[in-house]
DNA sequence: TTGAAAGCGCTAACAT
DNA sequence: ATGTTAGCGCTTTCAA
């Protein structure tokens, strides 16, 4: 692979292996200029590339960092991802991306891969909220930062967004607009302590103004026509849809457009947007905007700490997350 | 960081170290069902887990391919990424993310870590079409497929949409509506092969029905206030507007929407759309969709088989895209 | 069918 | 300021 090795450059500017270690680690406090810039030279030359697999071996520091997420495709991982990645290029860290899959036999399998590959730390977006399965990856004493979900307990640190108040301030929109029903349109809300919450402060507001409230879970996307029995049963009181993450709000939007259905007219929608095109929609969305890319900074900044040896707060640290209030309600 | 190593799973076993890498490798030909359930049962006991590190600075094999993106936020890469790794996860290949950030240097130093990192291949969506900047890569040695962009000359295998054939469909339904006038939003069209291409192919239609075409090129999608120029060059021709990707087909409606321009009564709008919401926008949009997961399984599969050690034809495969005619003409 | 031993490219004492 | 040396955990001949 690598064409030449630290021997090479070694010889070639007439120094020990030793010394161009040295170098390529930055430690130039007593080194003589002269051979600093001979083996700056001689690297350049000869097109030197240093190869981590043998460093990591002896140093224990791999310079990568695993991100585990639900599914690579979500936008709200790619925003992750973004915000990650501008803190670990400055930390000359790589990225070593796993798709989760949002099951968790193949975020085991994704995992132990990282493991494997001696990664520094992990991010780490759950698929399950029982920390029970996740005890391997404490045992095994690398730094891991969670992302977007909880775990119970919570067993490492964590950043997500303020996921109780946005929900509140939507339901509270919502509601203020006169809807007599709620459907809350969800993947199932016992598999990720976010959606739960959400769903939750949604149920408290409504509580509260003695609204009733549907909740209708789906485990695919792509087949949201459950929302036709919810409004039947609805009978002639007006409902909002309340959809949890933005793939579904998407699907709603998608739906109603098909079955005809004028938003908000006869039917209000709302929901989380990860996508950030609620604004563009027909009609302008209500929604949450997370700020992934935010969180990505937060959750990386947080491992880097921890990876540097620093103490890291096991807990839940927020991201404010912005409301908007648009046409849909 | 691992807490066993080979060793102690040998030790543990009672075998050699050599025969517990066997197994690990999967050699069980000629080993006996006894040593190879007696290993299975210590490593599952132990929670063993190998160190690549190690293993790849023997064998050569990382079990890491590197992918460089343009923009790691754009969906277009999320996508693509999504295609890769259903690839990669079946051969047990993790994937290295690095972020190009469109930027030649940002995008060498890059690439230059994960040859580092010993990645058993490369795919590259190149920031710059000119290959002299990439002589180092091809003499790494290391397989490489390109996708999205083409380099000139080609130098690898390379995966793209079929731009001149979509671009082409799409110009002739816009003229079919009677514009008068034609302008192309586009980042600088030098810079990639396949812009460059999809300008080409609009320009093309336009020259054949006489209709003038105006390139609007911009650095940055958040500033397309160029538009209002080229609207107003048009004076009273009517005229619509091509975006060349999918961050400024959203840049350019939302600036539409802004300034209060009906779309498609005063100006027609359409483009690539690789978000996937072209469907859901006011008003829906006709446009392009390449398909990125599809072009991301293409490329990853070819590269599999240059580290497979297969020769792979060094040119250019064509993932066709899907042209969508809606109201935005 | 299994083991012994050399070595992959690098780092980090310890010398000098 | 620089060199010598002993591994890191694994794979892979070669031998038994």
């Amino acid at each position: 692979m690598a064409k030449y090795t630290i021997n090479d450059v070694a010889k070639a500017a007439g120094v020990s292996k030793a010394t161009v270690s040295r170098y390529l680690n930055g430690r130039f406090e007593r080194m003589s200029l002269a051979t600093r810039r001979k083996i700056k030279a001689v690297i350049a030359d000869l097109g030197y590339v240093p190869n981590y697999n043998a460093s990591a071996l002896k140093s224990k520091r791999s310079h990568q960092i695993g991100v585990v997420v639900g599914d690579v495709s979500n936008v709200y991982s790619t925003f992750l991802i973004k915000g990650i990645s501008g803190v670990t290029r400055t930390r000359q860290d790589q990225i070593l991306i796993a798709d989760g899959g949002e099951d968790p036999q193949q975020e085991t399998v994704a995992i132990k891969n990282l493991l494997s590959q001696n990664v520094d730390g992990i991010i780490l977006q759950p698929a399950r909220p029982d920390a029970s399965g996740y005890q391997f990856l404490k045992d095994a004493g690398v730094p891991v930062v969670l992302v977007d979900r909880l775990l119970r307990p919570l067993l490492f640190p964590c950043v997500t967004s303020n996921d109780t108040a946005s929900g509140k301030l939507l339901a509270q929109a919502a509601l203020e607009k006169g809807y007599q029903n709620v459907i809350v349109l969800s993947h199932p809300v016992d598999q990720a302590t976010v959606r739960y919450e959400r769903y939750r402060a949604f149920a408290a507001v409504c509580r509260g103004a003695n609204i009733p409230i549907n909740l209708l879970e789906v485990e695919d996307a792509d087949d949201v026509s459950g929302l036709r029995a919810a409004l039947d049963a609805a009978q002639s009181m007006k409902s909002v849809i309340f959809a949890t993450n933005g793939i579904l709000l998407m699907a709603a939007l998608r739906w109603l457009q098909q079955q005809q259905i004028a938003v908000p007219k006869q039917v209000g929608l709302c929901g989380y947007d990860d996508w950030n095109w609620g604004e563009l929609a027909n009609p302008p969305l209500a929604v949450v905007n997370q700020n992934p890319e935010k969180i990505g900074r937060e959750v990386a900044l947080r491992l880097e700490q921890l990876i540097a040896g620093k103490e890291v707060f096991v807990g839940r640290t927020e991201v404010p997350a912005e409301v908007h209030i648009r046409e849909s309600l």
